[in-house]
DNA sequence: ACTCCTTTGTTCAGGCATCGAACAAACACG
DNA sequence: CGTGTTTGTTCGATGCCTGAACAAAGGAGT
């Protein structure tokens, strides 16, 4: 069984604040290695002492490294820490429509190995596409050498809290599978499951440069939001927060597929723009937008400012289609969010991220690291 | 200054973990009273030993007292604990446009005294409404009898997170003041500052009966939403979150203040439903509401499906002037809303429930409790 | 080459909080 | 009146952090 969704007030104890010191002493070296177990002391407010044993538990677990001392400096020189680049690493997978993903980082969360290769899964059983995503786990795993304690698995359709695939649009004989269970089976490993577009907001959470409260718009055929709050996903109640989608933008326009009429998703997803441009694909479409872009910039214009207004967040990176159409869109959607206050800022998504895939990988080293 | 939007890593120690027991002993004391120690200890995970000491904490700070043992069962009758209802008490208070209310909840929730007087602020200075404030505060706790620990005072307007008033739209004098602080030198006592419709929605998760996540509407001339989420309030980064008002529900419809066309709050505020109406106050809007029930249905399908599917919450709270409207508006927007998955639950907001006033004193109670 | 100084990392007694078990208290029941 | 049951307290053991003293390892100046 996953975790509640509550916390569950449970009693603390000595082994509580062993804890959390050491998920402390291991952050901190994380964000600032190499350092010594001074500098440690110094910026988590503990007393070198318990430093110098919480590190050696690390040590010990396989955590961190020591470096030779440096010399140069007056005192005595420091032994450096690090993170240990031998030590567990993440596994990330992705599931795509037409293909699979695996990828491993090690604790510093650098991609050690990364491989996609192209699997139709559209019209296929669920098997497939989770065989074909094991065999090429195992295949990256055995090129890493490392020592996997874990892995994500990003999926394209809406995840529940338990981490169960409830609907993919696209891949209709998917719904309700229980992907963190069959994989973990066939990998020996725990995964989780997340929402590909969740993981993709992360990806520039940490890889890109945004604040610490943004909403990221992944847009394709359908199109969902990750919304990060405090530097940190959030994912709603049940798991599904982020179906912008489904905010209507246009009272009484088409019809759509969840009951209701004039969604975002059905007046400017991708099939609504490539008719609206009248191209036949995406690079024909982002070639000659034409229409389509004040199409998309009005419909965002409501759709993000319910968001904006909603969730008290300033800035908005447009990904997936949206950030294909580049700064002529994002000026477009900027021109409209203008006039609210307070002034919302719109980037386009970073292309260097690495995207949900490097996300999904280096989720479970920042769960190991801050857990 | 106020506490940090970010929670910065603090190393733990042993008094870490001593709170933590005590707020964990005092929160089921307070939820099961009366209560035996070894029930606490049963429920809580921690030993009888340890609930013993904790507890005799707890009652030299004045938090908890023991009932005289009750005898009738097997074994040796238990001295059940109970929250002192003369320890630290809460007080609330309340600054609205046409008056001011003061209220001192004792550590059970239990409201003691409560007022509520005229006061006419709209084009006063903010002396006036703070100093009224004060004086029925002190009125008010000299009636109680109790030693206040704290206060928290409900305001009609945006409150940041460092508890500044920002903007008031009914109180144009009011930009920017910085209440809490004028009040604590006033009343001598500590003061928080919380959107009045934030409070509304405590009032409701407190004491009506809602599940842990919903979205409260507060619907007057302007229109704002008190988000709940895991039993908590959410107020966002900025702390301005649920400003449901300004989602926009007609495109091209009339403009707003805010800058935009066609906001919630300028199709199916009071104003505008009182036109729609051909009504000249609440009471005649409430008698006949005509077509103003269809306008505010349609609007809220379109802004509540937002809220909806942003933040993945299931029930929906109708209060303020929607409230007055009742059933009928009820079932409207409930049929609206019939089309989505998951189904959404609407409902009226409880009257009983005693509103921002006692969730202002409550609060303060609470956070005792918890902290 | 030698001494002084600075900084680093370790060691050790002290204090605090929890746990587990033993024990005393209080009452019902037969 | 003795037995059984439940409650609440007491006490030693364990684990963890703190603070200070101490050893280690180099640079700087004479």
């Amino acid at each position: 069984m996953s975790g509640g969704l509550v916390a569950v007030p449970a009693p603390a104890g000595q082994q509580t604040v062993r804890r959390h010191n050491r998920a402390l002493v291991l952050g901190y070296v994380a964000e600032a290695e190499p350092v010594s177990r001074a500098r440690v002391a110094e910026h988590t407010g503990l007393t070198r002492g318990t430093v110098s044993s919480l590190v050696d538990d690390l040590i010990a677990a396989g955590m961190l490294t020591e470096l030779s001392a440096v010399r140069g400096a007056t005192g005595r020189p420091a032994s450096p820490l690090q993170l240990n680049r031998s030590g567990p690493a993440g596994l990330g997978l992705e599931i795509g429509v037409e293909h699979v993903g695996a990828s491993v980082v090690d604790l510093s969360g650098t991609v050690r190995v990364s491989r996609r290769v192209a699997s139709d899964h559209r019209d296929q059983p669920p098997d497939v596409g989770l065989g074909a995503a094991a065999r090429l786990a195992a295949d990256v795993v055995a090129g890493a050498g490392l020592p996997v304690a874990g892995a994500c698995v990003a999926l394209p359709g809406l995840v529940d809290a338990a981490g169960v695939l409830r609907r993919a649009p696209n891949l209709p004989r998917w719904d309700d599978v229980d992907a963190p269970e069959r994989l973990s089976a066939l990998l020996a490993t725990p995964v989780r499951a997340a929402n590909e577009a969740d993981l993709a907001a992360l990806a520039e959470l940490w890889f890109g440069d945004v604040p610490a409260d943004f909403v990221h718009v992944s847009a394709d055929v359908g199109i969902g939001a990750g919304i990060v709050l405090g530097g940190a996903l959030f994912r709603g109640p049940g798991g599904c927060a982020g179906e912008l989608g489904h905010v209507v933008v246009e009272p009484g326009g088409p019809a759509c597929s969840c009951g209701g009429a004039g969604c975002l998703e059905r007046v400017a997803g991708l099939d609504a723009l490539l008719r609206a441009a009248g191209a036949s694909d995406v690079e024909a479409l982002v070639a000659h937008p034409g229409p389509a872009l004040a199409v998309a910039a009005g419909s965002l214009r409501i759709a993000l400012g319910a968001a904006v207004s909603l969730l008290d967040v300033r800035t908005v990176v447009l990904g997936g289609v949206y950030a294909r159409l580049g700064e002529d869109l994002r000026e477009a959607v900027a021109a409209e969010l203008a006039t609210m206050t307070p002034p919302v800022d719109v980037r386009i998504a970073d292309p260097a991220t690495g995207g949900a895939l490097r996300a999904a990988a280096a989720s479970v080293v920042r769960a190991l690291i801050s857990g």
